[in-house]
DNA sequence: CCTTGACCTTACTGTAACTGGAAGCCTTAT
DNA sequence: ATAAGGCTTCCAGTTACAGTAAGGTCAAGG
């Protein structure tokens, strides 16, 4: 399999297939002309890379991922603590953009969005005091 | 005003400030000795961009407010529209999280996590038909 | 007067995870 | 023979800075 066949079957762009076998991710057979071959190990290695990427993993968490998957006497336990541990990032994240959202659903509620300059986002990215600045304040 | 004051004043580091010279974002006054000079206007800008970064503004982003903020003929409609958009990106991102967490914590909740090596969550990014790789499916 | 320490300056590198583009070789079909 | 398409390497660009090096400046103290 040429590299194009590989991003075929593994959704991945030959791009990045080519980017994860300079960082030593997953890294081809050669083909007397130069071109790599990838066999089903590959793809596999591969694929499995772009689900965890797709979930969100790091490439270095991707990585150890990889090793654990490969070694038959993982635990579980360092999966799920991997696991755990993105799955604590993702959620601090959530609230992270849920107080952007509020803060800023607050402050388009109360914008006029006419042709007149006032602007209470203006106003609170100036932070000029005024009834929404402290509105906002009791968003927190 | 020096820079370090001026981080001071506006919550900003040195370095960022710097930055935001060499791109032309906030262009400092020097000293003789070659020092950068802030004066008040330049401080209400920096904390200006400063807010709206921490409203999750890029840096473009800012740099249209920025001008809109200086410009005392906007139409509120402008900022409100920019402020929506970012709005929609925030919620759309929201909404691919927690799609990663419901998978992930699905996941986690079905993983033993013991010394075993089997493991739903590795079975998941493998992709072997198994139990809780069809679960994952009706997930979406 | 000299030193010390806290500032300040520029310039270069590194970050994450790729994507795009240029220049050129290989293969296959017409 | 040539054109199309795929392959190769290498370099640059993306975001928004932070780290570090090498060196100039300033105020205070001995």
């Amino acid at each position: 399999m040429n590299i194009g066949d590989a991003a075929k079957a593994t959704g991945l762009s030959p791009k990045t297939i080519r980017y994860y076998e300079g960082i030593q991710l997953v890294v081809a057979d050669r083909a007397q002309n130069g071109y790599r071959h990838y066999s089903e190990a590959h793809i596999h290695k591969l694929r499995f890379i772009q689900r965890a990427r797709r979930l969100g993993f790091s490439i270095d968490v991707c990585r150890a991922l990889l090793s654990l998957y490969e070694d038959p006497n993982r635990a579980s336990a360092e999966v799920k603590s991997i696991a755990r541990k993105h799955l604590r990032e993702i959620e601090a994240k959530i609230v992270e953009l849920q107080n952007l959202q509020g803060t800023l659903s607050h402050l388009i509620d109360h914008c006029a969005g006419d042709g007149r300059p006032d602007c209470p986002i203006m106003d609170n990215l100036s932070a000029e005091s005024s009834a929404l600045a402290r509105d906002d304040r009791k968003l927190h």
